[in-house]
DNA sequence: GCCAAAGCAAGAGCAGTGCTCTCGTTTTAG
DNA sequence: CTAAAACGAGAGCACTGCTCTTGCTTTGGC
């Protein structure tokens, strides 16, 4: 926490937390490509131009709300990860708790995740700011598959030749203390989940999937045993 | 082919297309949020009203670019996956071959990729006209299974009991002839593979793979084992 | 405590957007 | 040949993101 240094400063807090909020319900209602900020001021009985002392721009109010996205979905999957630990669950259970709090999350906001995971709104390149709460579901993933390793409970599946170099490469920037072997595979089941989750929240699974909870999780135990995760 | 019954009809289908085509020019340019009808319009010189004589709203007209793209990355995967076959290649084979072919497309038209994986656009529902498109190259890939377990290259993967009877629904309504043990896992990893995809175009690689194209092509084998596809 | 400086809300305004409606003109079909 | 349908052009509405100017309020250094 910094410390509030005057009534204008802590005004400045709660006006920003506001727009954010009915920035995110607007979102949430409409989608990020109707999301309008003169509607924003409006509903918040300011005028636009007074809305651009706190973000100066559209595609700047879109960043934040990216950004908690991130930490949103990220908890959330600390959250499981951490409730599944001190149940004593074996790693297995670990990863899926992980895979099916992702899921749930997603299913709940799914424009949210629309803005994360869907593609790209403002431009191209994501901001800096973007890249730390964006890596903590993966890094969740990577405490997992480190306690399975720890707890002697995972496979080292083989790797290619030509992904070498590249797995000590990953595993030295974010996955230190995995074995190199599975850092390759675990990037690929994280976007392979994501991929699952997609598709669900996406509606590409309408018409084809029905039972969409008992797929989701029986693809999601293909993942941790793809990733080296052995059964119970 | 239609018959052309005059010129009106054939000036309807030539500005029809012109207006597509630079509809599809301003797309893979700035992408679907900067999607212009006036825009379109001027380009084309005529005047924007006019344009609402071809497509009715600015949804419409996405919806056409999103069929054509379907339309698009369907042959791709398709002619890809008959090349393969006509060179005798193994169906393990025959599988990456869709699959890079997927990967390609999807690269070298990012946006028209995000228009249809990516978040939908226009509403949350998509129009009863993409359901055909959007399955072929899903189709392809179970045309690529089909011929592996005809060349009896297929291991049937264990399928849990909850998803006994979605598979026998999903082989009965889009997989004829596949067994259905494989079904729900061929679903699973389709969408495991536009996960793949969607990371790399996306750009949530970035930082994190730098071998893509290594990184894909592994990965896209080890969904072939994980569907059944024997290796070699 | 005073006062310049910075932060702030409000309003007007600009260029652009999707979309509608009207009005002549042209092409089609009976 | 004529009524009907399709068409292009233009004006106009409501909305958007964003900028600039104008006063007011809070802040921090003296």
């Amino acid at each position: 926490m910094t410390t509030v240094r005057g009534a204008r400063e802590r005004a400045r807090i709660e006006i920003t937390a506001a727009i954010k909020d009915e920035a995110r319900r607007q979102l949430a209602e409409d989608g990020a490509a109707k999301l309008s900020l003169r509607a924003v001021a409006r509903e918040l009985g300011m005028v636009s131009s007074a809305l651009y002392r706190y973000f100066p721009s559209r595609d700047d109010l879109l960043t934040a709300l990216i950004i908690d996205a991130y930490d949103s979905v990220g908890a959330a999957a600390e959250t499981a990860h951490a409730d599944a630990r001190v149940l004593g669950a074996p790693p297995r259970d670990r990863w899926l708790a992980v895979c099916i709090a992702v899921r749930a999350w997603a299913l709940a906001h799914p424009h949210e995740y629309a803005l994360i995971y869907g593609s790209p709104v403002p431009g191209y390149t994501a901001p800096e700011d973007t890249v730390v709460p964006a890596s903590r579901v993966g890094n969740t993933l990577v405490a997992v598959v480190r306690e399975a390793h720890a707890a002697r409970r995972l496979v080292l599946p083989p790797l290619p030749a030509v992904l070498r170099r590249e797995a000590d490469r990953m595993t030295g920037e974010f996955a230190a203390g995995l074995p190199p072997e599975v850092t390759a595979t675990l990037v690929a089941c994280w976007a392979q989940l994501v991929g699952l989750i997609s598709f669900e929240v996406f509606g590409q699974f309408n018409r084809v999937v029905e039972a969409r909870e008992e797929f989701f999780v029986h693809s999601a135990a293909q993942l941790a045993h793809q990733v080296g995760i052995i059964a119970v």
